[in-house]
DNA sequence: CAATAATTGTTAATAAGATAACAACAAAAG
DNA sequence: CTTTTGTTGTTATCTTATTAACAATTATTG
């Protein structure tokens, strides 16, 4: 089965949403009411939700249990899987106070830096680990996930550490563009791209 | 003139790259040359360059200067805006770090908070403020973008603070999904969905 | 000086994404 | 029991974005 982009993006948001929903009691909801969560049209919740495959009842709407349920088979593996944050900066740091505890999937193990005050320490709980333990532990702690939040002139030399590892996907927030192998899936994250876009769109009145 | 997004976005990035090479003394580039920078394809450069009117010379490629400024013309104003942070965490600082002194025309003039310790002091030579200030800097500094970093659940009220005190854009981090007035641009910039997009990425295989 | 190679600018084709339209049908109302 | 209303699932349409194709033209080579 094939999902295009846009809608995994959103398959995650309606989950993330989903379980504050779900938490608060309610069982079903209508399309235009998940809608009405993010902002969009109910025909794109409709349309996002028939391609996994899934079915509400008509006049009752989508069982919000089976469909978190189901999001979550579509996005995680069973077993979860591994992540490590590249850099224990302010970034690194504002990623692992978010992330803590709240995706069981998708668990953060590990750290990586190279400044040796904050080696050896956990943050969040993590441990910080120097660079050097890297392809020790991408193995030891089976990690598959990378998110690099070093500056924009160590993202290269970072990135090609953990492709050397064996890593198997990168989310990259340093503003440096990435040119992986084809077998790495890669995520740019600009943050200095979105600020400009905003000002551009600002400019006009 | 209207320009699509993912131009926008791109010519943000080229004029990045570009400065970079520039500074190393280079004048004229080949589009195949940006392309390379950012790992795209030689035709989408030279299609966002024609969208923007420029003219390169065949043979020579485009000059970089002329570009970059250029781009600036699009992009920013003439007297540059003034951008606020609203929550100094880990999140809003890393940004602080990450700006200060980069974007001429876009400038970080104050970040807003709530908690006494930090208010009143620089980060990397902003003022910390508290929000009470909010309505009222925002008209003396003549803000026009706010940053939203604060956590999930305060994402909602300051985003209706700053849009009751009149701002013009706002780049939300929060991963609360805001609904704003027609008038108001919003980008929204979701670390979670990134991440779990990587994951589902990395499932197959 | 003629032929070849390289590079831009632009139009045409394709792909991806969003929106609209609507048939099917269940529940509610009369 | 019949009609109306509300909601899903899906196909068709429209819009945006990317990629391909190629004419025009300048520099380089022989």
């Amino acid at each position: 089965m094939h999902l295009p982009d846009k809608t995994i993006e959103r398959l995650s948001q309606y989950r993330r949403n989903l379980l504050i929903i779900l938490a608060k009691g309610k069982e079903f909801i209508f399309s235009h009411e998940i809608a009405q969560l993010l902002h969009i049209t109910p025909v794109q919740v409709r349309r996002d939700i028939m391609l996994i495959g899934y079915n509400g009842t008509l006049r009752r709407g989508y069982d919000i249990k089976e469909l978190i349920d189901l999001i979550g088979i579509i996005i995680d593996t069973d077993e979860g899987q591994n992540v490590c944050i590249m850099g224990l900066g302010n970034f690194g740091k504002a990623i692992l106070n978010y992330f803590a505890g709240k995706r069981p999937k998708l668990k953060i193990v590990a750290a990586f830096d190279i400044n040796p005050e904050k080696i050896g320490h956990l943050y969040a709980g993590v441990p910080v680990l120097h660079v050097d333990e890297l392809s020790a532990k991408i193995i030891s702690l089976n990690i598959s996930i990378g998110i690099i939040t070093v500056p924009f002139d160590k993202a290269l030399e970072t990135a090609n550490l953990l492709v050397d590892c064996g890593i198997k996907g990168i989310v990259n927030f340093s503003s440096k563009p990435l040119n992986l192998p084809e077998h790495v899936y890669l995520e740019e994250f600009d943050m200095i791209t979105s600020i400009e876009k905003v000002a551009y769109h600002t400019k006009r009145n």
